[in-house]
DNA sequence: ATTATCTATAGATCTATAGATAATGC
DNA sequence: ATTATCTATAGATCTATAGATAATGC
């Protein structure tokens, strides 16, 4: 059953996954920024990505930066989502429990999503752009890392400077990240929830019992929305 | 001593280190590469921040392209060519010596060098452009790397997976790159050196006279041209 | 004469806006 | 009437070339 919408109709099928246009658009302006680089992809190169014409474009998305803004937002939300889920669950999660389940989430964020959008934030134009809003949620993340990190620390011992290791582990996980996923990606994100808090200084006997317990959150407040784009 | 060259003067005077304009321009073009992207840095940018006008650049870079190139060879030359002086010392070096001192040096390149030049293999433009001789280059670099730690391993018994790892690790430093140079660059250069060794599986017991023979390689075949740019 | 710069500009983009058009939905 | 697209285009770049000019060096 072809569903035909209102509104003049597109000179081309469609050709990309997303049920609305601006899934469209976004999915194509992600593979191409991730792979040529965000000032050197033009909007025409967008629109013919699409199927459709450049100033169509505009029809979604104001200006050019607020494409990325909403490419960049779409890889920090779900992961904030399923932080505050974890925060509010019931009986309370130790904050070894939340590290592990938290790095376990947002690596598989990472690894799976269609395009490599953790790779974006290396790019040096977007530290300029007007992408303040973004940073500031990215920040709410690190800071999240952060606080867990401090506090595991004070029950092992280990020096104050490993607090930021953990954050930095998860986003190396850009370097991973394949198309089409390999089939073992939570392994690997497991493997690196594990290595979080290995370099804080919890010993390998504690982290079966921290296994289970992400499973368990994961398939409370898991990946609900994975494979968002 | 001003020393006025040939040619019609320039309307500013000379702002950035370097004895030769084309030295000039290669610094004011590692800043905004490095700060802004390649994309969207133009040329005039470029040039107003070396104090010529835009089409001056043309007399010493056919492209922008070259201009890119000339960068980043800047950034293996150095190591290439102390890896092979290592290469032809005269008692042969072991592949552990070897190794480590190829790390130590190639850190201690990454950290100290003026931009973080290291940081522009990441960006998704330069897969595409006219760059091929600069990949090859770096392909041979790594290569090498990969066939140290292959030896290594067969004496260590680690899994071959562990191959690359030394590579990866001391790319990983362009995350730990800061301006000014903090002062403990060769510390964390030397760091980075004893975890290749140790992530092949060699016990930290060897690392004590890995760090002489180190020591001796890098006063040796050392920076003859650090500070290079 | 040679060189390093300059001024001027062509031609190719590229982003964003204005306004027409061809569907659906009421 | 509303919507999603289209065509056309203005204005702002941006790269690279042509050719003039102001020094030094022989």
């Amino acid at each position: 059953m072809e569903t035909t919408r209102a509104g003049r109709p597109r000179l081309t099928e469609r050709r990309r996954p997303g049920t609305t246009a601006r899934e469209e658009i976004l999915d194509a302006a992600g593979e191409l920024f991730t792979t040529r680089g965000y000032a050197s992809t033009s909007t025409r190169a967008i629109a013919e990505a699409v199927g459709i014409r450049q100033a169509s474009l505009y029809h979604y998305f104001k200006t050019k930066d607020e494409l990325l803004s909403a490419l960049l937002h779409q890889t920090v939300t779900p992961t904030l989502t399923f932080l505050s889920a974890l925060q509010r669950a019931d009986p309370e999660p130790a904050a070894a429990q939340c590290l592990h389940a938290l790095a376990a989430f947002d690596g598989a964020q990472l690894l799976t999503s269609r395009w490599n959008l953790g790779a974006l934030y290396l790019l040096p134009e977007l530290r300029e752009a007007r992408l303040a809003t973004f940073w500031t949620e990215r920040e709410r993340l690190r800071l999240a890392y952060l606080d867990l990190s401090r506090s595991i620390l004070t029950t092992t011992g280990v020096a104050d400077d490993a607090a930021d290791l953990p954050f930095r582990l998860v986003e190396s996980l850009v370097n991973m990240w394949s198309q089409p996923p390999q089939p073992d990606h939570a392994t690997l994100a497991g493997h690196v929830a594990d290595a979080c808090l290995r370099v804080l200084g919890v010993i390998d006997g504690a982290l079966p019992a921290l296994r289970t317990s992400t499973h368990h959150y994961l398939a409370h407040f898991g990946p609900a929305r994975v494979g968002h784009l």
